[in-house]
RNA sequence: GAGGUUGUAGCUCAGUUGGUUAGAGCGUCAGUUUGUGGCACUGAAGGCCGGGGGUUCGAGACCCCUCAUCCUCCCCA
């Protein structure tokens, strides 16, 4: 037998990690619930047919695919070794893949709309918090198997929604004493700005090179917008447009000097604006013109969230799209939504120091055991503790006091409580807090109104 | 898909120009200690040196292959 191991870019989230996550996403989906979202959950598999080609051709070969059983049957076998040469041609080939792991939440979430839009209430509002598989090499903060959270809104095209989505980043971050920025831009902006340099055709070129510019620079970016086949003027206009800054106020006056005469610009600016109206005077929503978000389904609004106080990527972003299910055949339904980006954001509060002591906390107390009669009582008594609530655990055998400590001790139990012969003839225990080393004699009673 | 890093005890790591029986710290277990832990002392268990091949009288160390790992790029969260 070999070592164990894990798979590759998979991991084991032990009990102090699996604790702070959970602060997390319970956090994320109160504020979900908090606003009318609904909770989904889709299977982990879906048909291959439903994820292939929605990723772009990068992402047809980043999508996990499950071998079909029943293989082996003999008299599957000349169909099975024809289909396995298709399959070496990089073809997907259904006699043996029929399946494959969700690559994103957004795409079965599509699936789920398409399917059961007649019975659904619209707009409607959702979320999703379940893992997802990508067959990428794995780096630092990228793994194979990881959790997205999203919460979209589809069905209706008010800015409300933006709004709404843009208030459960601010209210998140806040319950989770993270500093952010919440940057927000417009991808009719961006297109407006490809009008005027060369066409809509170029929207692409341009908002891949621009997406780079904080992890390239400006230099760079006005080169690969070169290497696009730009022009120097044409890049001239993207570096103008680049540069804008100031107050959110001020930046939308000069966007509309540069792309205010087009109509998609126009329109643009004034979806920003309108969102901009609803913030409170000290927000931390920012204009940000250099977002563009890599995926090319967004239309219109697009947001990022930056943490201030620490140097990471993004931890959470989103956007308007228009046609979420139209792959699927049923058109017209348009949606926004966001994400958070959980890994991240632990990463985040582990180097911050963020998350409370009290989610770190296990049992509460644990009983010694100190003999056959001693354990059936301490036994009865932790479970009427456990009635009201309190977690607790007796030690599983009789043994020395040394052991017992150290036990509570190693899983940071904060109190013990030692029923021996004396306190099991007179009816009372001793409660011991391990920290201070302090401990009192309380009777049964009292134990059981104790409040810990 | 491209480039690089590191694989030695449960964990973190030493191991000299190739030389006898591969070490340390931490952790684990037992004892000093059968009603009060953290400390101390004593002792013990724990290793196909990632795997395969080669060079050599001799390989943990050198060479080749392979697997795994982490990191960077592409792409993405």
């Amino acid at each position: 037998m070999a070592k164990p191991a894990l798979p590759q870019g998979t991991r084991d989230f032990p009990a102090l990690v699996v604790r702070k996550r959970n602060h997390i996403f319970s956090t994320i989906k109160q504020a979900f619930e908090l606003y009318g979202f609904q909770p989904l959950e889709t299977p982990a598999m879906e048909n291959i047919d439903t994820l292939m080609g929605k990723y772009g051709e990068e992402g047809d070969k980043l999508i996990f695919k499950i071998l079909n059983n029943g293989l082996d049957r003999s008299e599957k076998h000349i169909t099975a070794k024809n289909d396995f040469e298709k399959l070496l041609e990089g073809k997907t080939i259904k006699g043996i893949t029929e399946r494959a792991l969700r690559y994103d939440l957004t795409i079965p979430f599509a699936r789920y709309v398409a399917m059961n839009h007649g019975q659904l209430i619209f707009p409607y509002k959702r979320y999703q918090v379940q893992p997802v598989w990508r067959a990428d090499r794995p780096q630092r903060g990228r793994y194979r198997e990881f959790y997205q959270c999203d919460a979209d809104v589809v069905g209706s095209y008010s800015l409300l929604n933006e709004v709404e989505l843009a208030s459960i980043y601010s209210r998140v971050f806040e319950k989770l004493k993270i500093n952010v920025e919440i940057k927000i831009n417009s991808r009719k902006i961006l297109a407006a700005l490809a009008e005027i340099c060369g066409g809509a055709e170029k929207m692409p070129d341009i908002t891949i090179a621009i997406d780079k510019l904080d992890k390239i620079g400006l230099d760079k970016v006005k080169e690969e917008l070169l290497q696009r086949n730009l022009s120097a003027a044409q890049v001239g206009i993207i570096e103008n447009f680049l540069k804008i800054s100031g107050g959110n106020e001020s930046m939308l006056h000069q966007a509309e000097e540069l792309v205010g005469n087009t109509e998609s610009g126009k329109k643009g600016i004034e979806e920003l604006r309108f969102i901009l109206s609803y913030q409170a005077p000290n927000s931390n929503v920012k204009i940000d013109f250099t977002l563009a978000r890599g995926l090319n389904y967004y239309t219109g609004v697009i947001f990022e969230v930056k943490a201030l106080d620490v140097q990471i990527g993004s931890i959470g972003g989103g956007g308007r799209y228009d046609d979420l299910t139209g792959l699927f055949d049923v058109p017209g339904i348009p949606g926004v939504g966001i994400s958070f980006g959980v890994d991240r954001i632990y990463d985040v509060m582990e180097e911050l120091n963020l998350f409370p002591d009290d989610v770190i906390t296990g049992p509460q107390l644990l009983f010694f055991n100190l003999g056959e009669n001693e354990a059936r009582h301490a036994f009865s008594l932790l479970q009427q503790l456990r009635e009201k609530g309190i977690a607790g655990e007796i030690y599983h055998e009789s043994s020395k006091f040394d052991k017992q400590f150290k036990y509570a001790e190693k899983k940071a139990i904060p109190y013990v409580v030692i029923i021996g012969s004396k306190e099991l003839e007179n009816n009372s225990c001793v409660l011991k807090h391990l920290q201070s080393g302090e401990q009192q004699t309380l009777t049964t009673g009292q134990l059981l109104t104790y409040s810990f």
